[in-house]
DNA sequence: CCGTCGGATCGAATCGATTCGAGGAGGTGC
DNA sequence: GCACCTCCTCGAATCGATTCGATCCGACGG
């Protein structure tokens, strides 16, 4: 009787159709309902019938409540799709997004709810503006992980999809819970830091200021084009103390990034087409980089160059990252609680998913004193 | 009419209902069934027509078809779960995860397949032998990046969920392709060149034999109980030139695993508590570490030791990652392609899901000479 | 001995979309 | 002018599970 009108075995995959919880309750000689019950726990079963469903279920080699299925019904994935600000490759090449992602991702697991990573800028196709999986993916909610432009495209497309959104280190977005440190504050002290220690003449390691992949001196007219929020407050916080001396923009936070800036700014070029120390006259005596990355490659251009440091130039970073490679030096710079910002975005999502109005949390940092920044050098 | 017995709206996240297939095919005017059609494009429709299901979807705010149901209906949820063989924290922070795991999201991006993220190991707590997700996530196809044990719970799991496996780095299983690459040769390769050059001391860091987090030295009994592909084929590939003299287990492929397993190799307890370097007519001349970042924490331990590289140890890795920050040094090692053995691992992926037979790629490495190997120094 | 009560089980609707064959309208060929 | 063919649209079944109210059973009290 049972003719398959309008169907065609969905789901062939590679292997042959799986039991259903239907032919598990006809084997158990009882209703799908309360075969449902027998799994889901919620509602009342004689232990007996369940035990009987449960044995049913094993004979059939039934493993459970196929996840689709449940979803449709609930209206709930258990996922929540993780936008990281960059491409995935180099997200992943910095320890702070990945220390991020580990306290997210352990409190999201806690919670049953699984991670789908999402590009935040499509790997190669430029004629898309999101990843697909942005437009199409289901997920309960998505967190934005490394801020919001003005005018992002990603955010747009969730919010025209109805996704709740989680943001962290960005701009306050309606609707969406936030999850930010204190970094314009931190940096400032930092770099009072750095002027207590007598530095007037200080250059810049910045954050890119946007997702352009642009890289070079930032001069006022760069400087209105700030698109990050987390940029923005680091680029404030140098303000609030000094005005740099120079300013450079790199391309992302990564080591190399941050040698090839602090050459442009120590440096000029020297004989046979190298890159020689600048005259020590005016040469800044300090660089403030905005992450402990881009610090550890000023390091190492500093140390290209034949300059000491703190000696000749002090260096200091933001993030407060483990850096043991970078012995016998101890980096001076701002600690952030990253696995805790995390953690907190989970616990974001969560009260998003419950319902409760969003709510911003800022986190505190605190400046860490190493080996790396010292008096400024006596002309 | 429709009194909705037997539901209570699921789906109540936090904003309103969504609006419906159903609803803009009032609106329009069509039955579901065209109105499918309109934004499928699978099947003859009248441009007409269509843009009249446009509007409407545009009047009611309707972005496209919520995924769940297609996804019940197709059968297929668009995932692909990454259980990263390890936990978390701990996998991102090793580059050779990272690239790997950018080359098989970019792929599998390509395709439509969004990535779930799984710890192969449970974060915290020790009862479970399995992350929950595996039991219980929706996804089309899992990927076993680092290795499977021979009684590995997760891929038991996964078979008996009867979810296809596709598997990277790790031994042969049963109806599911293996991607890997020619590490027993490679590492045979890096120890020739140490042998060549004249060490007969050669002292090896190895990868985790298990995910039991020991470290220490490897004496035969614990040789036996390798239980981890790729470094069974390590092991195997220093031992088919040279019997190491020494041989120390780390519990992870990171830095500082590196330096603490090699500051035992190479060091002995000195003065006041700190570790000085060994008796140089017994200390092993060369250090073999069966990864890049192993070796870079050798090289530091061998710098802490006063010890310079190559003429008093040698220092060779394997991965052939790049680590600008060990400069001047270039470490000697062997190149593997990881963001193409990724993107394999997606292609094995499009495959399963296409229902092709499993195949086992086997990609190629290369030998890399680098600053950080030389002659053995004579006694 | 009958009515009532409580607990276990069942039926049926529902989540939201896809898909196939049937059916209808319009056009063409003879 | 009629039959046939094409092309578009529609109806209905289906994916697999959840859930609510109804039902049915036995037990207990009066």
């Amino acid at each position: 009787m049972s003719d398959t009108p309008g169907n065609r075995e969905p789901g062939t995959a590679a292997s042959g159709h799986r039991p259903t919880l239907a032919k598990v309750a006809e084997l158990a000689g009882v209703s799908v309902s309360t075969a449902s019950l027998a799994f889901s726990g919620a509602g009342p079963i004689t232990p007996e019938t369940r035990a009987r469903v449960l044995d049913a279920a094993k004979e059939l080699g039934y493993t459970g409540p196929n996840p689709l299925g449940r979803q449709l019904r609930s209206g709930r994935s258990g996922v929540v799709g993780v936008v990281v600000g960059d491409q995935l490759r180099r997200a992943f090449r910095d320890p702070v997004a990945v220390q991020v992602l580990d306290g997210l991702v352990s409190t999201l697991g806690e919670n049953g709810l699984g991670v789908l990573l999402i590009p935040g800028i499509p790997s190669d196709d430029p004629a898309r503006a999101v990843d697909p999986l942005v437009e199409s993916a289901a997920m309960d909610v998505a967190v934005l992980v490394w801020g919001v432009g003005t005018d992002d495209a990603t955010l747009a497309a969730l919010q025209r999809r109805g996704v709740p959104v989680v943001v962290g280190e960005g701009r306050e977005v309606e609707g969406a819970p936030l999850v930010a440190i204190r970094d314009r504050s931190g940096t400032a002290a930092v770099v009072r830091h750095l002027v207590d220690l007598g530095h007037t003449r200080v250059a810049e390691v910045s954050l890119p200021l946007d997702t352009t992949d642009r890289s070079g001196p930032i001069d006022a007219e760069r400087l209105a084009q700030v698109d990050r929020t987390p940029t923005a407050n680091r680029l404030a916080g140098v303000r609030d103390v000094v005005e740099p001396v120079a300013s450079w923009e790199t391309e992302a936070s990564l080591v190399e990034h941050g040698r090839s800036a602090t050459l442009a700014l120590l440096g000029r070029p020297g004989a046979d087409g190298a890159t020689v120390a600048a005259d020590p006259s005016t040469r800044p005596t300090a660089v403030i980089a905005h992450s402990d990355l881009l610090a550890a490659g000023a390091l190492l251009a500093a140390r290209e160059l034949g300059l000491r440091v703190p000696d000749d130039v002090s260096v200091a970073g933001f993030d407060g990252l483990d850096l043991p490679w970078l012995a016998p030096d101890v980096l001076t710079t701002v600690h952030q609680p990253l696995a805790r910002k995390g953690a907190e975005l989970g616990r974001a999502v969560i009260r998003q998913l419950a319902g409760e109005t969003p709510t911003t949390v800022e986190l505190d940092v605190e400046l860490v004193v190493g080996t790396t920044t010292g008096p400024a050098p006596t002309t």
